[in-house]
DNA sequence: ATAATGACGTCGG
DNA sequence: TCCGACGCCATTA
């Protein structure tokens, strides 16, 4: 068959740098975040916006909310439904009414935790 | 083949 | 703290 599929299928064959870009964010514990840099940086490969790219397309498959901005500010037209997951599973937050990440705190650096 | 796009990052003011 | 301009690079048209 030639490549006549216009439409492709979440489960099916991605783009090589969106299959380790979703892989990636799969295994991001809960209550942890990246950064969109630092999912690029960890891959050695793109950048932030090339992984934004990824989200936007096939971001939807995985836990889109434990990839976010490196100023710590909410998915714009998302708050609401991030800022729900991140009081589940804990997510250090900041700002005066919790509107905002504390990267400092949430920041995974993609390395597994010791095991306590 | 080139041009445009994008759930970003950094820097200067 | 907030805002604008520029750079980044895989993917798509």
């Amino acid at each position: 068959m030639t490549d006549n599929r216009a439409d492709e299928q979440p489960g099916g064959e991605l783009p090589p740098f969106a299959e380790l870009v979703l892989d990636l964010v799969d295994r991001i514990p809960p209550g942890r975040v990246m950064t969109y840099g630092d999912v690029a940086e960890f891959l050695e490969q793109g950048g932030p916006r090339q992984v934004g790219r990824v989200m936007a397309l096939y971001g939807g498959a995985v836990s889109w909310w434990r990839v976010v901005r490196a100023d710590g500010a909410l998915l714009p037209g998302h708050e609401e439904r991030a800022l729900a997951e991140y009081r589940v599973e804990g997510t250090p937050l900041r700002g005066r009414g919790e509107q905002r990440l504390d990267l400092r705190a949430a920041r995974w650096d993609g390395l597994p935790e010791p095991l306590s």
